[in-house]
DNA sequence: CGAGGCATTGATCTATCTCAATTCTAGTGG
DNA sequence: CCACTAGAATTGAGATAGATCAATGCCTCG
């Protein structure tokens, strides 16, 4: 079965040219002369690559690129922009925002084919591989009863998505499409004060379930979810979830120790930011860093991320970190902290 | 059948007068001589009310009425205390602690049978008053599924049992037997911070459940359940709840809205409590407890619980308070609180 | 190797806590 | 029924942790 791309692009000429070789070349074409358009076809046919221009009226690249990726059937997509100036900045922004790739028009067709046919290669090795670490999932798998299992299948199948760095996964305000797996990386969540400051509410790693908790109420996201690093995560959509939900009670009871644990370091976090110091808030998080990274007891973050996950501004992290180092706690260089008296943190007095 | 009456003292004479008095009446009676041969006979014959000697080796009166109220099926058991000298100070520790009635020794016959038969009474009516008031719960209830109806059943015919205001339903570190719902009443769940102070978590009111998030755990309470209010709860046994929770995938559905609920609650907390200044902070305390307060716009409430639900000190309460007071957004009276402005309190600036 | 963004450091300011002294309230005993 | 008293609430004065504003230094990454 030959592959579907979807072309969208409001000068006809290039759209067409394009079309041409990409059919010449034995894939199916769809084609789109403006974004909302495009959108729209994504949605109902499901192409495997989209190619997109980024200046376009009405709707532009980077807010097609929105849409679809708020789609879950269109998230996992990959997605190549097509760019007359090869401008740094918009280069930049459209990565951060999740494109796979761009082309800097005019092109040839051995670039363009080149960029399709290894973006495509790329795509399936990925959703190769993580399909075989999903097989040994440890979360929802710890038991050997009918509805996990049933779970693990539609995992499988699922098509994954890839996050980079500072990408977001949600927004505040979106309507929830299902829960997330995080296969890799890390995503934090995170909720903004009128203000504008933000506060680190959940930190997920490799295993965990995001969006648990929004799940069930038919409501919209209270909080936003970002990628710490690069990450893929794996989209179960809502209306799957909740027929294994009605069908397999030990599902219901492996989210219910989800929750609950969550609520649990919620409450921890409270009593903490209620009546503990910033020395010793900033030591805790240190202390929880520590435990989730890959490597025990060296990591790189920024003092804004660790600012609001303690809860507090930015130069006071500054300074308590230069404490922390001048009494042999850590050490440390630009973004990069590493544990030297693990121990020591944990029982630091308030 | 007759009713089964257990007697906890240490005095043979006493005691076994006592039990003499009460065979004649036609009750079934079980003595024990000590503390902790009681609790244990308790445990294991059920007797439909307790008589137990303050003072006494080992194990005291006050050791065996906390043991019983650990122990769901002994908690909602009427207990009078038998006593000595009628000491104020003991009386209103003994109340506090849950028992239900006093008797100052020596007692006569007729003395000590109207206590317990009021007693017995009393119990037998609220009872059936709760049970009636149990076929209406909204909570569970809205869904027309079958798990929902027997878990209505389960709770029909539970055991009510009623704590007095201050009293504790369960503190942190006690192993979770199952959960509450509350029937009557407010509840409220605190953690302790290190150095003592307290920070409140949670508000319960009637039909809300209580030691959800603790019951697939498997550790203990993390926070301490203390009544507010003198308050009415029903308790759920762990073993009940999962047996539904397997049967029934409803059931785990209305869990999971209920924690997800929780979560939500406690992400705001967080955000307020990181970001927002007293003021803000206490303004929005009030609109919630309007919120929640039976007579919309008056309730009666310690500075010391607005500062443990705020996160600040007792002393800055009273000042806002006024603060308030002079803007003309509350009225107040010693305990007593009038909110006259809501609106303007819910928007309070920071 | 240059620039823009992070990180650090310094100086000030202030919201809130603490400690301490009074005043008020509600429950108890006479 | 009223005076009394212990606990709760208020008010005041002072101390301080941490935020904010501003200036400078240091990576890093293109």
């Amino acid at each position: 079965m030959s592959k579907c791309i979807l072309i969208i692009e409001d000068n006809n000429d290039i759209r067409e040219s394009t079309a041409e070789i990409l059919e010449l070349s034995g894939y199916q074409v769809l084609q789109a002369a403006n974004g909302k358009l495009g959108v729209d076809l994504a949605g109902q046919h499901k192409p495997d690559l989209i190619l997109c221009d980024i200046m376009m009226p009405e709707l532009d690249g980077y807010g097609v690129l929105y849409l679809l990726n708020k789609n879950p059937d269109t998230a996992s997509t990959p997605f190549i922009f097509l760019t007359a100036k090869a401008e740094r900045v918009d280069f930049r922004k459209g990565m951060e925002m999740g494109a796979d790739d761009y082309l800097t028009k005019p092109f040839d067709d051995i670039e363009l084919l080149n960029a399709i046919e290894s973006r495509l290669a790329k795509k399936e090795k990925q959703q190769a591989y993580y399909s075989r670490s999903l097989q040994n999932i440890e979360g929802l798998a710890n038991s050997s009863k009918n509805g996990t299992a049933e779970l693990q299948n539609v995992i499988a199948s699922r098509k994954i998505r890839q996050i980079k760095k500072k990408q977001v996964l949600y927004y505040e305000g979106d309507t929830p499409q299902g829960i997330y797996l995080v296969l890799e990386g890390s995503i934090k969540t995170l909720k903004l004060a009128e203000d504008g400051r933000e506060l680190m509410t959940g930190l997920y790693k490799p295993d965990d379930y995001l969006g648990v908790n929004a799940l069930l109420l038919d409501e919209t996201f209270t909080d936003t979810a970002e990628a710490m690093e690069d990450a893929a995560v794996c989209l179960l959509p809502k209306d799957t979830v909740l027929t294994l939900l009605d069908r397999y009670p030990d599902i219901g009871r492996q989210f219910l120790k989800i929750l609950s644990n969550d609520i649990r370091e919620k409450e921890d976090q409270l009593i903490e930011l209620a009546y503990n110091s910033v020395r010793k808030r900033l030591a805790q998080v240190l202390v929880r860093l520590s435990k989730q990274s890959a490597d025990p007891a060296h990591f790189k973050i920024s003092r804004e991320e660790l600012a609001s996950m303690a809860g507090m501004a930015t130069e006071t992290v500054s300074r308590t970190l230069t404490d922390f180092k001048d009494e042999g706690l850590i050490e440390k260089k630009g973004a990069n902290v590493q544990v030297l008296d693990l121990n020591r943190l944990m029982k630091m007095k308030n």
